[in-house]
RNA sequence: GUGCCCGUAGCUCAAUUGGAUAGAGCGCUGCCCUCCGAAGGCAGAGGUUGCAGGUUCGACUCCUGCCGGGCACGCCA
């Protein structure tokens, strides 16, 4: 962003000159911590570095503000300084010219940039690996997903936008034992002809996958209990014949997993059956969320399986792990519990495919971040894979320091009793049918306000809307915070929610219909903006912020600092569309501006809702 | 037991990474459509930021100790 956009940036230097003049003692520039002031009466801006200044030279506050005000050089860009502008402790403020304001918006639609509306495109571009959705095969996607997916989805857009390279990782449960579980119950099935390719469902899967655990579960506690109080003979041949059973089922699917390792061509068959139906129907649902998440960002633990006995043993070999009790640890500094990367039984954990996973991010795809949007729960997790991986020296960036490995966290989605949603019969809720009811909810609303339009409108209209309502619920709060999900609230149409975005958007979009309906739309591209009205004022000073908010995303990975702005956004149009009027505006020149402030409005809006990755529309 | 997260208006959430008188929405009380979309705007009431200390010119924010809620803790993923 160029200072002719950001007006901090200019005041920024005139303070620091100004400072420098006041007090040539200091040894170099001082930062003039300018920030927006968060309430009118205190003006737009204001440098909060007297305070500091004055510990540093032993002076009063008041004392070394009035000294910087006295150098200081605000032509061109700010009202005159008065006696009041020095507040409080020593806070300086300052009001902007409303043509410092203009030539600011008017920068931020400047020929050749005016795509960016403000957001720099980074100088230095990095390679950011995203993790993100994380699904399991043969397992519907449920309101757990909802976060994984829609969060890192709205990072990685925010990187992208600031012109970073994104590589997005979908880090698929498609390997082990639970898996080779499913794939030998499903390949007795179809053996057996009790099902067909053809005819398979997820759902059908699901069901499969839960007999197929049950089977395996052994039930030796229960065993123990009948054997240590003596509760029969008969009973006890009952438990033992169950975890007989059950030893033989989990014996065959260790079996099966020796198969797939091996690559036994039937029963690679019968797993990428389960694989292709799993995918086929989680990403549908990615792209009905409007996510960024194709088959070309897969890469499940299956793609790591045979890596995983070279890093292993690499970790043996150069002193990272040890033997502990037959398994294989990590230390890791600070942390009670070690890193298990392999099992007494030779087997292999999530920890080691997660060590795997950052070795190929970092050194084959050169990440400099790796960003994982999963579970608050998994901290501890991340928190040994992490400092095992550091460790090791698998997140070094060849000649160029160590990777950031973050773990992008988020609470839990709560019920209306403040426990984890759930059915009533206590299952994971389906996503996809969180989507349809949500679509639903909103058809009936559309129908009801927009009868007027036609039916495939109102389809589209309502699926963008209910989609919008949802994901903006999702990411409106601080990700690390459990939240409630509730359709009436995030449906509501009112207030902090995707539908008033949506609502705001269409409203700078009918104008210029209406405008057009009453022949006065001419004339606005490349006019003069003029800002006098306070209402002017405050929706010029929003958009000048919206290059900062994407940046502020990117660096704390926390996406509602964008919802909250383009909420702030919303308000500041809304408030200006009230108050002053755009086509009937008192002369051709202001009506020209006001219609090309609306223009601006609505890109921006546009643009924040889609690095969201919040569908929009046109008209609702 | 150890560690992590959370605690802000009646409810749901913010607070520009330490700045001024803690802000929005819902709900409540009033206004504002013969005039660009009222899914809107304006105004009002509503707070000891869980409690107690500490650091600082200044603390919702950082530190310590409590209280309350949640989660996680080597051979599952």
């Amino acid at each position: 962003m160029s200072a002719l956009e950001d007006p901090s940036l200019v005041l920024r230097q005139r303070f620091e000159a100004a400072i420098a003049a006041a007090f040539p003692q200091l040894p170099g520039p001082v930062d003039p911590v300018i920030t927006a002031s968060r309430q009118p009466q205190f003006g737009d801006f204001q440098s909060n570095a007297a305070m500091a200044l004055a510990k540093q030279l032993g002076l009063k506050p008041r004392d070394v503000a009035a000294a910087i005000v006295a150098k200081l050089d605000l032509a061109g860009i700010a009202e005159p300084l008065t006696e009041k502008s020095i507040a409080g402790p020593g806070f300086i403020n300052i009001s902007l010219r409303g043509d410092a304001l203009a030539a600011g918006v008017t920068a931020l639609d400047a020929a050749g940039t005016a795509d960016d509306l403000g957001v720099a495109r980074t100088s230095s571009p990095q390679t950011v690996v995203v993790d993100l959705c994380g699904v399991n095969l043969a397992k519907q996607m449920h309101v757990g997903h909802l976060r994984s997916t829609v969060i890192p989805d709205a990072i990685a857009r925010a990187f992208e936008r600031l012109g970073h390279k994104v590589i997005r990782q979908s880090h698929v449960g498609d390997w082990g034992l639970p898996i080779a579980m499913v794939t030998g119950k499903l390949k007795g099935e179809l053996d057996a002809g009790r099902v067909t390719p053809a005819t398979l469902t997820l759902d059908a899967l699901e069901q499969l996958y839960r007999a197929a655990q049950a089977e395996c579960e052994r039930d030796l506690k229960g065993l123990e209990a009948v054997r240590r109080y003596g509760l029969g003979p008969k009973l006890e041949a009952e438990v033992q014949a169950q975890v007989d059973t059950a030893t033989e089922a989990f014996n065959r699917a260790r079996e099966v997993l020796l198969k797939l390792q091996s690559h036994d061509p039937d029963t690679v068959a019968v797993w990428k059956l389960i694989y292709d139906i799993t995918m086929r129907a989680c990403l549908e649902t990615c792209s009905r969320l409007h996510a960024n998440i194709t088959a070309d960002h897969t890469a499940g633990e299956s793609s790591y399986a045979e890596e995983l006995g070279g890093v292993v043993k690499d970790l043996l070999d150069r002193g990272v792990a040890a033997i502990d009790q037959g398994a294989v640890v990590v230390r890791v500094q600070g942390l009670e519990v070690p890193c298990l990367v392999r099992k007494s039984d030779g087997g292999y954990l999530y920890a080691t495919t997660d060590l795997a996973a950052i070795r190929r991010r970092v050194q084959k795809f050169g990440a400099s971040r790796v960003i994982y949007g999963v579970d608050i729960r998994q901290s501890l997790h991340f928190q040994q894979v992490f400092g095992a991986a550091i460790k090791a020296g698998y997140a070094d960036v060849p000649g160029d320091g160590v990777a950031r490995l973050e773990h992008a966290a988020f609470g839990t989605v709560l019920g209306a009793d403040g426990k984890p949603f759930k059915t009533r019969s206590g299952e994971n809720v389906k996503l996809a049918d969180l989507l349809d009811e949500a679509v639903q909810r909103a058809r009936k609303v559309v129908d009801d306000r927009s009868a007027s339009l036609a039916e495939a409108d109102r389809a589209r209209i309502a699926e963008a809307v209910g989609i919008a309502a949802i994901k903006y619920m999702d990411l409106s709060t601080e990700r690390s915070k459990d939240y409630v999900f509730d359709f009436d609230r995030m449906l509501a149409f009112e207030g902090n929610t995707g539908p008033y975005l949506l609502y705001a958007l269409v409203r700078t979009r009918s104008i210029f219909r209406k405008a057009a309906e009453e022949g006065r739309d001419g004339g606005w591209r490349g006019a003069v903006i003029s800002i006098t009205e306070p209402a002017e004022k405050s929706l010029a000073l929003a958009l000048l912020r919206y290059g900062k908010v994407v940046e502020s995303v990117a660096e704390t990975l926390e996406p509602h600092r964008l919802c909250q702005y383009l909420i702030e956004l919303s308000t500041a149009f809304s408030a200006f569309f009230d108050q002053c009027k755009v086509i009937w505006a008192p002369d051709d020149a202001t009506r020209r501006s006001r219609l090309r402030l609306c223009d601006i409005t609505g890109r921006v809006l546009a643009d924040g809702l889609k690095t969201l990755g919040i569908p929009t529309v046109e008209r609702m």
